[in-house]
DNA sequence: CGCCGCGAAAATGTCATACAATTTTGCATG
DNA sequence: CATGCAAAATTGTATGACATTTTCGCGGCG
């Protein structure tokens, strides 16, 4: 300890805030306070930097993280406007920040049986027809598809349908994503070869089948057994992996 | 039409890729090769800028990317790290996503009642004694609370502490994100004055109870209907907000 | 020998400028 | 009035410079 050194208590540290940061809260509260309409053009980056007494990188840094989010998008020659944000953006963020996730392919195997469980639940009660026909051609799809690629991506897309006639785009965009990431596992192996599986638990057509007559309770039990199923299908393809090339199946268990 | 122009079929619109996106593509293939370990340094920017032929600029902008979602994180005078991240970023993006959002807080809640009366339904099958114990813990606390705060904050952590006996991160984190939402949508308003709820459905006693017997039917069913009837004293508090002061219902049923 | 301090080096943060690419706009010209 | 073209406006990218911060090594000093 110095001997010279005054009584320091009482001093708070110091918050060094950014400026990008600054800019980003002033751009927020901006937006916020509705002068600018959704669809509408927001000032131009050299006028925003100019009213804030930023540089215009620091204007371009915070718009750059308002667009990963989806709040606006910037157009070369026009300019950057407020988007109508449907979620479809926390989706696409959702997907980047599970691309290096640490988690198992079986885990989310386990959140799908939940999630898309209540997706088929409240599909049942809500779908509206064209939905349900929706789904049912997709059925159709795969009942007449002459290669597995296409039976499995009909497949995806009888999942997807569901996720979003559960009406809510939340779970909808959340159905989405844990199928994208399954899908991009797939694409790494060699999944041509698996045959088409034999449906345990509740079959597509079964799940189908509660969700047009409406009953929730139904589409929801068969809809977590269908996918239980499939899990269970895929922890044996994983164990035999294993033994064959213990490389190749750090792929599968170890995520990605 | 042009009299001299030939026949322009087959031609493809020519995809124009900006440097940032086939920078931040390479970034992420890089980062996903594995040669960076889990809180280790990236290259710093100018190597990488060198590396890819592009300037210090753009690099950066993917690297913005790549933070705002949480994959890295950049501190000045270090460098920029891989983060561990387990979810935790997720959330602030996705708050920051929702700020805007078309959505309706009853969306959220639906979402809500979704997910959480899964996470009961797992949580009951595969909580762990400690975790039992730190549910009950909550459930005590809101027993014995004085404050209204106090009381709601337990409430929370209840919601919560299931969400993580569920023993699925993916589940997990999002019921710690929908509560986040709530929680910021309730210090807007004058949550204070709220009475403690007259507790419909299931109350936390009654759901604790199942989870403990391991009823997992029962539990989920009990949290479904007990956050429907919240769902419901929400919509209740709307609607009657809605004729009071019509501009602060906006800020309820319009988002954020 | 150890440690303290200080400066060099390295890295990100910010600004300014210039130019490229693209779209809109307005004007001149037929 | 229509058409085409140039100018203006706007975002995208590159570059250089400097600021700020941290790390690291080296030399002086007790």
């Amino acid at each position: 300890m110095k001997l010279a050194s005054p009584n320091m208590s009482g001093l708070k540290t110091i918050k060094k805030v950014s400026v990008k940061d600054q800019t980003l809260e002033q751009l927020k509260n901006y937006i916020l306070s509705g002068v600018v309409q959704l669809g509408e053009r927001l000032p131009s980056e050299r006028a925003l930097a100019d009213a804030l007494g930023v540089g215009r990188y620091s204007v371009r840094e915070a718009l750059k993280v308002l667009e990963a989010v989806g709040l606006v998008q910037s157009r070369v020659g026009e300019g950057t406007f407020l988007t109508t944000n449907t979620g479809a953006s926390f989706g696409r963020i959702l997907g980047l920040s599970l691309a290096t996730w640490g988690g198992t392919i079986i885990e989310i195997l386990d959140a799908r049986e939940m999630i898309e469980a209540e997706a088929a639940r409240a599909a049942a009660a809500r779908a509206t027809p064209a939905q349900l026909a929706r789904i049912e051609y997709e059925l159709e799809t795969m009942r007449h598809a002459a290669q597995v690629r296409e039976y499995l991506k009909a497949d995806m897309n009888f999942h997807r349908r569901i996720g979003d006639a559960s009406q809510n785009i939340i779970i909808s965009q959340f159905v989405n994503n844990l199928i994208d990431l399954l899908e991009e596992a797939l694409q790494e192996t060699q999944s041509d070869s698996l045959p088409r599986q034999a449906e345990g638990g509740g079959s597509h057509q079964e799940i189908y089948e509660a969700l047009a007559a409406g009953e929730a309770g139904a589409a929801g039990e068969l809809m977590r057994s269908h996918i239980h199923f499939s899990a269970e299908v895929w922890q044996t393809v994983i164990s035999l992996t294993a033994k064959a090339d213990p490389r190749a199946s750090e792929k599968l268990s170890g995520g990605r």
